[in-house]
RNA sequence: AGGCGCGUAGCUCAGUUGGUAGAGCGCUGCCUCGACACGGCAGAGGUCUGGGGUUCAAGUCCCCACGCGCCUACCA
């Protein structure tokens, strides 16, 4: 059997993912025990827009891990994928793309425009499902989804009408977010503030007929051609006997009154502020307050109205600001200028900047069900966010400020709102056109032209993916989903919608937990992003070291913001490089031998290092099944890769070589071979949810691996070790004595070759081992293991007394338990180099023993510290002693 | 402006109820001992940002300071 030295990712990675699909591994079907648990998992949809970034891969990872867990734990296991329409993206970039043919959309008109759209989306919406099959996720791809799909608009529909009906979905007129180059209204959390260096302006505004005037600050002067009142504080003294008199607003000729309102701050700028009800936010809220009238200055395209004056009228508004800034300065009533720095709203995706602006739109009231969603915080305390903090208290704060979500979008890709006018200007909300003429009585409507904000749909994700407003079975079976796991960027759009709806409409909240993944950054700390031009294609790195390696760098990510470096996953790629090298031992070391769950049972009878490598086998996959249970994805990694590299081949192989690799066959050898390909393979399944390629090709390849080592719940599927059993700690197999018997064979043969290396004795050139041990236990630790303290050491010869019986010229060391080794060097030895080496051995132990001897000291700790805790303390101190004079002895029998 | 997180070996990071500071990479020395040089063996390297406090005991809990980052916000 010819097996390459050096793993190729490449090919394991062709070899499997098509069949796993093919033979519908990933459908929950696959699993006949009826009695089975459900775990399910909704993906995160991926825009249909985008390709596959670090983000993908590193939550498509965490999922993919858990679910191949929960799958070969016998769990009924549905992960559920699909993609998002991802309205404003998915417009933009066909807008985009039609541009370069010199034709603009409304060229097009909307149903044509439409129809490139989803052209557009079955040409290059493949691409990323593309490269989630490579990442071998294991997604049921029958049931994918995407949001635009008609059943997935019928359930748009129907919560849409609902709500509607119930009163929460509501049309009206007010001042929202505007994006003159998008021309679109766009929600709070598709506005980014982004901290900007700017001016503020006094300006002043005389009184009309009289003296004085009132002076106020303003970073935004062109809006000042639309104010219709300055407010200030009711308590201020400074301004309380102007409240109720009159201004004469600048280049208006208009006259607006001084109001007195408690939202203003006397102590901003000059305590005075003016009153743009039509172009603020907040002045909107004070308009509404006091009754005040709304001139709209500046229209959908960032540009002056009639309303602003002839001499503004069509002027850009940066361009009036200048303007408005000038007269000021002409008139004499340009206080000052100065510098400032606040915060500018700008649109998430092309970055211009929003301008306030007064709109008829359509808005979902969020009181109650928001109301609903903090309850179910407060009492089942779902869902469960993991880390808990900070992301339960980032999510329920948001959720106590929330305001009503402006829901419409001047867009034509996404859902029309389902919304009719009669001629009248009577609305109609209804399910279909049908319904909404029966219910008009006239056939004579049109639609709303809107369609709805892409979240709207992505928040009945969970329930519409699996069928609903039908009752299906998948919803009964799978619904509440088990976990969702997504970047922290998206709780306030995605998550916490998804909980309020599904609350509203299946009852109960979608998610048991909420896992949060950190957030991978370049070298430099900085955020990856598209306009950085700094991030790294995870494509890349899997042709540069191989899906399974890049999954482990990831898997260990877990909820921290991690700085991304390729060392790492190289060291991941020669992990698996270690794996395919030890599963190439054992194979080519195989005949006569398969794989026995059977030969696993430790027996007494076994030897030392068999007995230990199950209890390790055993205590790692308790560590790794309690890691996974609780998602620290970074601790399961780390107990895997110790185990598998440093107890299974550092040790395990070794000492256990010797009777694999026996000349001519015998039950003992067979033995051997059978336990170690049996504990590879456990390990295997192991690794599976991690590095699915490696470990499947490998476990392919194992004699005996077959049928019979599936999970019971798949017994009729084909052998694949994504169905096998995860492996269930045996209790009886950890020992504790055990693995302190085998640290007791380690210690020795580390400090053996410690004298080796430190003495500079070649490693070719045999030595002779003499092994004192005054406890009787050790001693037949030692004794049993000659053979392989023999081999591992190169010695040729070991012997074990009571008492260390050693020539002077000997190299020695004090081992833990009180023994002793010595190597007798003859003509090698440097009595004062070797004084100098235990001497050194020996600070180290007083150092230590002085530290805690000062703790014993302390009466305090005798007195307070539990028993348990003061025994422990002697006894160590006690065996420091004891190696201390161990040392001594030997120092002495240097003399 | 508020809220939150982070600061541990040269680098990237673990460290889960307070009780002997860990890993990978990098570094030093030795090694073709037939699974693996993407390897083996043996090592060096840390006053856990600084200062105070609680405690018998603090990387771990509390307070303050410094540095870095993130989020929220109706500061005109």
């Amino acid at each position: 059997m010819e097996i390459p030295k050096q793993y190729d990712p490449k090919e394991a990675e062709q070899n499997h993912y098509e069949r796993w699909e093919k033979q519908g591994c990933f459908a929950p079907e696959i699993n006949r025990d009826a009695n089975a648990p459900a775990f399910s998992i909704v993906i995160p949809p991926p825009n249909v827009t985008g390709s596959l970034h670090m983000g993908h891969a590193l939550q498509h990872t965490m999922m993919d891990v858990i679910t191949r867990y929960k799958r070969m734990c016998g769990y009924r296991t549905l992960w559920l994928p699909g993609m998002d329409h991802a309205g404003i993206s998915t417009q933009l970039m066909v807008t985009r793309e039609l541009k370069k043919e010199g034709v603009s959309r409304h060229d097009l008109g909307r149903e044509k425009f439409v129809e490139r759209v989803w052209k557009w989306k079955q040409e290059s919406g493949g691409q990323i499902t593309t490269q989630m099959r490579r990442e071998g996720v294991s997604v049921d791809w029958s049931r994918e989804k995407f949001t635009m799909d008609e059943d997935l608009s019928r359930a748009v529909r129907e919560v849409f009408v609902r709500l509607y009906e119930e009163g929460m979905i509501y049309r009206g007129n007010r001042i929202v977010n505007w994006c003159p180059n998008d021309q679109t209204v766009l929600s709070d959390l598709e506005v980014e503030k982004i901290a900007q260096a700017g001016k503020l302006y006094y300006l002043r505004y005389p009184v009309k007929n009289g003296d004085g005037g009132v002076t106020v600050a303003t970073t935004r002067p062109e809006t000042m051609l639309g104010d219709t009142a300055v407010a200030v504080n009711p308590k201020d003294e400074r301004y309380r006997d102007l409240v109720g008199t009159t201004l004469a607003l600048p280049l208006t000729g208009r006259e607006i009154p001084i109001l007195a309102d408690e939202f203003v701050d006397p102590e901003f700028g000059t305590g005075a502020v003016k009153v743009t009800p039509a172009h603020d936010p907040n002045d909107y809220d004070m308009g509404v307050r006091h009754n005040l009238e709304q001139i709209v200055v500046i229209d959908p395209q960032a540009k002056m109205t009639e309303a602003a004056g002839t001499e503004f009228a069509g002027l850009d508004r940066y361009k009036a600001r200048t303007k408005v800034v000038e007269k000021f300065e002409e008139l004499g009533l340009l206080e000052k200028v100065v510098d400032y720095e606040f915060s500018i709203s700008k649109c998430e995706r092309c970055k211009t900047v929003i301008e306030p602006l007064i709109s008829t739109q359509w808005f979902l009231r969020m009181d109650e069900l928001r109301d609903e969603a903090l309850k179910l915080l407060a009492s089942r305390k779902k869902p469960q966010f993991i880390p808990e903090v900070p992301y339960e208290k980032v999510y329920s704060s948001w959720l106590e400020n929330l305001r009503d979500w402006t829901i419409s979008r001047q867009l034509w890709w996404g859902h029309q709102i389902p919304a009719w006018y009669t001629a009248e200007g009577e609305v109609i909300v209804a399910r279909t056109e049908t319904e909404a003429r029966a219910k008009a009585g006239t056939g004579e409507l049109t639609q709303d032209p809107d369609v709805l904000d892409t979240w709207f749909s992505s928040q009945l994700w969970p329930f519409s993916a699996m069928g609903w407003p039908e009752k299906t079975k998948d919803l009964d079976t799978f619904y509440p989903t088990s976990v969702l796991m997504t970047g922290r960027d998206i709780i306030f759009l995605w998550v916490s919608r998804m909980v309020m709806m599904g609350l509203k409409f299946m009852g109960r909240e979608p998610f048991a937990d909420v896992f949060i993944t950190g957030t991978i950054l370049d070298a430099h700390g900085q955020r990856m992003s598209k306009t950085k031009m700094n991030g790294i294609d995870p494509l890349e790195v899997f042709d540069k070291y191989g899906v399974d390696a890049t999954r482990l760098k990831l898997a260990s990510v877990g909820s921290t913001d991690i700085r991304w470096s390729d060392k790492q996953v190289e060291s991941y790629r020669n992990f698996a490089n270690k794996i395919w090298n030890a599963a190439r031992f054992a194979l080519m070391n195989s005949e006569g031998a398969t794989v026995d769950p059977e030969s696993l049972d430790a027996s007494p009878e076994l030897a030392l290092h068999d007995r230990w490598i199950l209890s390790r086998l055993n205590r790692t996959a308790r560590d790794v099944r309690k890691s996974l249970e609780s998602y620290e994805f970074h601790e399961a990694v780390q107990t895997l890769y110790h185990f598998f590299w440093d107890d299974f081949c550092d040790w395990y192989i070794e000492l256990t070589k010797a009777d694999v690799t026996a000349e001519g066959a015998s039950p003992q050898r067979t033995a051997a071979r059978t336990r170690l390909l049996s504990v590879l393979e456990q390990a295997l399944r192991l690794l599976h949810p991690f590095m699915p390629y490696i470990t499947e090709e490998l476990w392919q390849q194992l004699p005996g691996a077959g049928k019979h080592l599936l999970h019971p719940a798949y017994r009729d599927a084909e052998p694949t070790i994504m169905l096998a059993a995860y492996p269930e700690p045996k209790a009886d197999s950890i020992s504790d004595a055990t693995e302190w018997e085998m640290e007791a064979l380690i210690d020795l043969i580390t400090r053996v070759r410690n004298i080796r290396s430190e003495m500079q004795i070649k490693p070719s050139e045999p030595i002779t081992v003499l092994i004192g041990a005054p406890d009787e236990k050790l001693r037949g630790v030692y004794t049993a293991n000659t053979n392989p303290i023999i081999r591992l050491l190169r010695a040729s010869e070991v012997s074990v007394r009571e008492k260390l019986d050693a020539p002077r010229a000997s190299a020695r060391a004090v081992l833990v338990g009180g023994g002793e080794v010595a190597v007798p060097l003859a003509g090698l030895i440097d009595f004062a180099q070797e004084r100098q080496r235990l001497s050194k051995e020996k600070e180290k132990l007083a150092a230590e023993a002085a530290k805690l001897e000062a703790q014993l000291a302390n009466p305090q700790f005798a007195e307070r510290a539990p028993a348990e805790k003061v025994d422990e303390l002697r006894a160590r101190i006690a065996d420091i002693a004891q190696r201390a004079a161990q040392l001594d002895q030997t120092i002495a029998s240097l003399d």
